[in-house]
DNA sequence: TTCTTTATGTACTGATCAGTATATTATATG
DNA sequence: CATATAATATACTGATCAGTACATAAAGAA
């Protein structure tokens, strides 16, 4: 419901806000919400200092409009995934699968999640970012009920599954920030799934 | 295998090195790595700021000797608990609520693990941390193993649910850090352990 | 044009940080 | 006693940080 920026009196904005946004996420994602300097913001979103205050806030506030951008795609994906789904298997399959590459794209140091790479460390000193974090996390624990209720998981109740699977999503996520490998990281995503969904699929032994 | 202090010419040290490293576990352990202040450490361990310097070397060491002390005392609750075990259920059971108990312990702040809570967001200024921790995260990842090789679980490789088991901890851990309680990380523990070691017990349809 | 409004570039501020220099104090040894 | 050694307290350093003051530039409105 975004309104077509409406033309005001003053020097109009010589940057544009969307790719500016796309710049900080990409830098609070690498260096957390603390280590992202403003010389490291201004500079990967190649404004000036008072440009990026009078266009997004303070360095919080910005990082709550970063944390909403992502959050949004990563809502969607999943929901695209859930709604051209046949079976939960293959949703919840390739719900981690998509996720898994994301964190392990490659970059100048594994990301992981931008959640889990931003703020564990910082929710002591700025509360008000949990509170961003944690709704975000409401919002992906909503989408996996959404798919296990159309795929009821034979033997857990779908409220329950949800928890778990981003509980599960989650711990990808940190262990992609600490460098382990997608291949790892994938395998063990399918381990879950088969626990949720046990199908007559053989597991291989074991990849690590 | 710790030598008892031998005497030696100087003046002697005028606090205990063990306690201080536990006032500076707390204080890692709310603040995380970077935002725990030597100002911070030195007021909470009672020792002036050339004193912490002596005796542990600069922050990151100070750390390195935290996160030692903490994991051995992880790693050996997690032992003694697989060693007392009569079922692979009950031992798992008892892991994950023992280890959510304590991420969920009163404290100015929810902490959750140390290692989750410390530094995911600076493995990309100080990767020497995430080394750190990625080594007892395996270690964990090894009692695990211990435990499943022990009880293995039916339909799942030892390996493949160590790695997992401790995936889900590490989820939990994280969203302990985020505010989540105790009484819904453990009831999506109780869903996990019945996913690896599915009995008879009726699931409660849930809790959120 | 002139006035108002908003963005921009430069340069700054006060706070905070990790780490250290210096001098002093307390022990063992001879 | 004197000397060597190591820990202590105080105070400092240079770097870095988030946020801002100020002057200037670019637009619409009158």
């Amino acid at each position: 419901m975004k309104k077509s920026e409406k033309r005001v009196p003053g020097r109009p904005r010589a940057f544009d806000k969307a790719s500016a946004l796309e710049a900080a996420i990409e830098v609070f994602w690498t260096a957390g919400f603390a280590n992202a300097s403003l010389d490291d913001l201004t500079f990967a979103m190649k404004i000036s200092r008072p440009s990026l205050y009078s266009a997004f806030g303070d360095k919080e506030a910005l990082f709550n409009s970063c944390a909403e951008v992502y959050g949004d795609r990563v809502i969607a994906r999943v929901k695209t995934v859930i709604d051209n789904a046949d079976t939960g298997r293959d949703a919840l399959s390739r719900i981690y699968g998509g996720a898994i590459e994301m964190y392990t794209k490659p970059a100048p140091v594994p990301r992981g999640c931008l959640f889990a790479a931003s703020l564990l460390s910082d929710v002591a000193v700025a509360p008000p970012l949990k509170d961003a974090v944690t709704q975000q996390l409401f919002r992906l624990e909503g989408a996996m009920r959404d798919l296990f209720e159309r795929f009821p998981p034979p033997g857990t109740f779908p409220a329950r599954a949800a928890r778990l699977g981003y509980n599960t999503l989650y711990g990808l996520a940190c262990r992609a920030r600490l460098g382990i490998p997608a291949a790892v990281l994938q395998e063990d995503a399918e381990t879950f799934v088969t626990l949720i969904y046990p199908g007559a699929e053989q597991l291989s032994p074991r990849l690590n």
